[in-house]
RNA sequence: UCCGGGGUCGUCUAAUGGUAGGACAGCGGUUUUUGGAGCCGCCUGUAGGGGUUCGAAUCCUCUCCCCGGAGCCA
């Protein structure tokens, strides 16, 4: 396998595009893009494409970026939200300003234009319901017919346009359209709604403003304001461009006219990303918060243990491209595990512990089990993490699975009268078990080979296999957590329409009682760690000795007993 | 129904008129003090028909299929 770290950066049609733009000297080869977040969720996977497409043409192209919060609605936007998009993207890693930039900083320059499209006739303020401009609006194949309104006087629409804004209405009775064209065979086109009256307080204006514009009448004057030349956005802008352009063909513009170019946005299998969903998850408990390791919010892929740089590995892999397309998970876990592999500490943890027993082990002049300690490599991907030494006894825990009193066939681990390997330690075989009345197995004896230690034999013999183990008499206690896919179905909702039917009800195991090796206890909040012959685990944020799981190891075992059974 | 956007291995993605390549997944081998990692190999694809051309995934044409669009959401 290549490194996929190592894979140059997809191509990428809007990287063509911009050097297209250069060639042609559009925009005096000027580059500048932004990432515009709505300030009512948190950032996901999904977020993480657009933010590495947007920054990663600007650093490319030696543009800018902006971060423009899209805070044009303030009956589902919050500060609180602005700040943990804030920290989210600087965990993601892209440069972003001390001070973002606002859609609700251009609100007068916004009024001042809505004003000039009505003294030049191009908007009129309507006073029809919601459903009756629906219903005129019309429908695919099938002409709109126009307001009552439409042409009434500039200096009426002035007037209402002013008491709007003044609150002197009630929310929903009147809004600005634009005129345009309600035969027009573009619906967006069909004299859209520019302004509508919001009684609720704004999260950073206030009450200072009644009226609000709408994303298509706020963003690419925005954009223009900003000296954006690369507007990109997904797909289904696309019937939005139209307008997009429309605007801003009718506005005296300090630069050239900026570009919307769509590319498809980022889709993952067993995943979800509308963040209406999301929301629902968490408001229905099903998940512990917006940062449960479950989540593909950014705040849960790390609280996970994705570094942040797999993911932007991952994202500039996947390219840009106008397709519709849903990405397997497993691509993105293959960037995890390849970059934890290169830089994960190893360690030995038990999951589910078995104690064994060594009956031949020496006992030291107190007729106590002597201790030994051997040493450990940290990392075989990076020689310079070093060594540790790990405590070694006569007795230990190693996994229920790695013990069977009747191997199946292609079975290489303990099993009695076989010898196998204990990592960095001896050989052991196994003489005897115990087992209660259901006849699971409770305890292993086995004897050992002093002429061994290191984990190896002076006469040349190999073993099948190598077991991780942790010292009883050593054993940290700790807790790990388990993560299945929290949806079953890869493309959740497929089969009813309905995306929580395909909800993995057992998508977190977690288990207490797990056995860590003493260097465990020395983790950094957050660290990832490998757990030998496991997988990948990421030490909790706060909660001292708790584990969740990344990803587990590629697992030859479990693939030979899936395909059996 | 109208308009727009798409259709290349199982899943993504490249090839921009000149050998259909890569990654993930899968399969087999090798190696291994992690059944990890690594290494080697195999596997499968241009939606369909017609045309242009010495040559078509690429251009033209017809058909089929998928996605988006009728919020005072973004």
């Amino acid at each position: 396998m290549s490194e996929p770290t190592d894979t140059p950066t997809a191509s990428n049609s809007v990287r063509e595009l911009v050097v297209a733009d250069n060639q042609a000297g559009t925009f005096d080869g000027r580059v500048q893009t932004r990432f515009p977040p709505e300030p009512n969720g948190y950032l996901h996977i999904g977020h993480a494409k657009a933010i590495s497409v947007n920054f990663g043409i600007a650093e490319e192209f030696g543009g800018v970026c902006n971060l423009r919060f899209d805070d044009t609605n303030p009956d589902t936007e919050e500060a609180s939200y602005v700040d943990g998009i804030l920290a989210d993207l600087a965990w993601l890693g892209f440069p972003i300003d001390d001070d973002p930039l606002y859609a609700s900083s251009y609100f007068d320059q916004l009024y001042e234009w809505a004003v000039l499209l009505i003294e030049n006739g191009l908007a009129f303020v309507d006073e029809q319901d919601g459903e009756t401009i629906s219903t005129q609006r019309g429908g695919y194949g099938r002409p709109g017919i126009e307001s009552p309104f439409r042409d009434r006087p500039v200096s009426e629409s002035l007037d209402l346009f002013e008491r709007m804004r003044a609150g002197k209405f009630a929310d929903g009775t009147y809004v600005l359209r634009a005129k345009i064209d309600m035969q027009h065979e573009n619906m967006q086109m069909r004299d859209p709604v520019m302004y509508r009256i919001r009684g609720e307080a704004h999260h950073r204006t206030g009450e200072a403003w009644k009226i609000y514009p709408t994303y298509d009448w706020a963003h690419g004057q925005s954009d223009a304001i900003e000296g954006v030349t690369h507007s990109l956005c997904s797909l289904e802008f696309d019937s939005h461009r139209a307008l997009y352009d429309w605007y801003l063909e009718h506005l005296p513009l300090p630069f050239d006219q900026p570009r919307q170019t769509e590319f498809a946005r980022l889709e993952l299998t067993h995943t979800v990303t509308s963040k209406r969903k999301l929301k629902q998850l968490v408001e229905d408990g099903t998940v512990s918060g917006w940062d449960d390791p479950r989540m593909p919010t950014l705040r849960g892929l790390r609280r996970r243990g994705y570094p942040a740089s797999a993911i932007r590995n991952f994202c500039a892999f996947i390219g840009v491209a106008r397709t519709n397309s849903r990405h397997q998970i497993e691509l993105l876990e293959s960037f995890i595990r390849t970059e934890l592999n290169r830089v994960a500490l190893r360690r030995m943890a038990v999951l589910r512990p078995l104690k064994v027993v060594i009956t031949n082990w020496p006992i030291d002049d107190d007729g106590q089990p002597v201790v030994e300690y051997v040493e450990l490599v940290n990392n075989p991907e990076n020689p310079e993490d070093g060594t540790r030494t790990v405590p070694f006894t006569g007795s230990f825990y190693i996994e229920q699975d790695d013990f069977k009193a009747e191997p199946p066939p292609k079975y290489f681990r303990l099993t009695p009268g076989r010898e196998v390997r204990l990592r960095g330690a001896y050989f052991v075989t196994a003489t005897g078990f115990d087992a209660d009345e259901n006849g699971n197995v409770t305890e292993v004896q086995v004897t050992y080979d002093p002429e061994t230690r290191g984990g190896s034999a002076p006469d040349g013999r190999k073993v099948k296999s190598t077991m991780h183990w942790v010292s009883a008499a050593h054993a940290l206690d700790g807790s790990v957590a388990l993560y299945g896919r929290l949806f079953t179905a890869e493309v959740p909702g497929e089969a009813t329409g309905d995306v929580f039917d395909d909800l993995n009800r057992d998508s977190l195991e977690l288990i207490s009682d797990a056995k860590l090796e003493p260097a465990l206890g020395d983790v950094e909040p957050g660290q990832v760690v490998q757990f030998e012959r496991l997988g990948y685990f990421a030490a909790d944020p706060v909660e001292p000795l708790m584990f969740h799981r990344t990803v587990g190891l590629r697992d030859e075992w479990a693939k030979i007993q899936k395909r059996k059974g």
